[in-house]
DNA sequence: TATTAATAACTGACTGGTCAGTTATTAATT
DNA sequence: AATTAATAACTGACCAGTCAGTTATTAATA
């Protein structure tokens, strides 16, 4: 028989982590103000008073969650758009796989929504959010439109107005599957293929136009 | 000076109209978990207790609002397709129009906000505002782009996915107002009329096309 | 290497405030 | 006078946040 765990452990390091992933699932599942701190603390495996060690709020708890999970990702996304040196249709192609995949994680689109429904009660983490995850992602896609305009690939456009033509359809489609439960009529990869074909088109450059 | 008004005032017809309204003006501002019945009926200028006479929970309350307003829009727009006589272009112009006005309308924008943040809560709701609002409002949509393809005006392709592609960016962009406040980058109006002339390009029929 | 002192992590139990929902009563209408 | 719309005052449950006390860990001392 394995030595039975001490009730108590004292694990510093660890602690912050695991109340925070406790936290992402249930804030996810349930919203803010429905989450029960307990719940989470329970989840956590620690009493309620632990997160108090660590987090001065429940507020603050919330935010620092959601700082975490957002800053994670772009930048690696940035890299990988800096670094690219094929066509833009491919750049593009390549940039809609790796959001689709994203946007498929859990945890992930479960946070955008709850982003979305407290960013009124919240203005910091809204602000946050607006400036280092939506416009920031939204100007990223504007400068790879901008990207294929300067070669030619694309026609000429407004390149911010057209990156959320191009990008917002995503972002809803995995919205309303996080909202309504998956769309029996229509699965997300065919979608998905069938939208980059449809705003590459939009985008094409005009082969035979006048002047 | 005027009569005073009674201090109670008998108006069974019209309380409830006032009550809802007042609900949709502050469930829309704070969420459905952070406004209190209390503030709804001063704001109603009625006791909290008087909503209880004609709704049966807060929550029953918040549905009455849902379904009042959700279903009072599409019936009209779902009788102006199918009066449209015109070629599908302008019938799909004149669609976006009349959405990007009911976007514009606050309430409206800001209960759709609500609903994606309760329908998790809240499955009837949820359940109810899928089918009666967003795969309603999608699949008039897609017929449009049916029809267009059914007059070749359009290219072939999925309607219900392609639906997709056209009308998530202009909820979106709703959304995303809603939330993030106006974009001083980009106005709305200028917004769709891209988005515009973007979907019908990636519709278009391909005019010289092998085969 | 034991023993003990000091510290820091952790918790159970409590509190104060909030708010959905109820009840007893009042006043308008018939 | 009988009915019913309306309300003020109340209740019970819930929960964020606190705090006094407990246990684990480390360090100093014998």
């Amino acid at each position: 028989m394995p030595k039975a765990q001490p009730r108590r452990q004292r694990r510093k390091e660890a602690r912050p982590a695991e109340i925070m992933a406790a936290g992402l699932k249930l804030f996810s599942e349930r919203g803010f103000a429905a989450t029960r701190l307990e719940d989470v603390a329970e989840a956590a495996g620690v009493s309620k008073a632990t997160i108090y060690l660590y987090f001065d709020s429940k507020a603050e708890l919330f935010k620092a969650i959601v700082r975490d999970v957002a800053g994670s990702r772009i930048g690696a996304v940035e890299e990988f758009i800096g670094r690219f040196e094929g066509t833009t249709v491919d750049l593009l192609t390549g940039l809609f796989r790796s959001i689709g995949e994203v946007t498929c994680v859990p945890e992930i689109r479960a946070l955008m929504k709850v982003v979305l429904s407290e960013a009124g009660n919240f203005p910091d983490i809204a602000a946050f959010y607006r400036d280092e995850v939506a416009f920031r992602g939204l100007g990223n896609v504007a400068r790879i439109i901008e990207r294929g305009i300067a070669r030619k690939e694309f026609r000429s456009c407004d390149p911010v107005a057209t990156a959320q033509s191009v990008i917002f359809p995503i972002i809803m489609n995995a919205l309303a599957q996080e909202v309504f439960g998956a769309k029996p009529e229509i699965d997300p990869d065919k979608f998905l293929a069938g939208h980059i074909e449809f705003i590459l088109r939009g985008l094409a450059a005009d082969k035979e136009q006048r002047a």
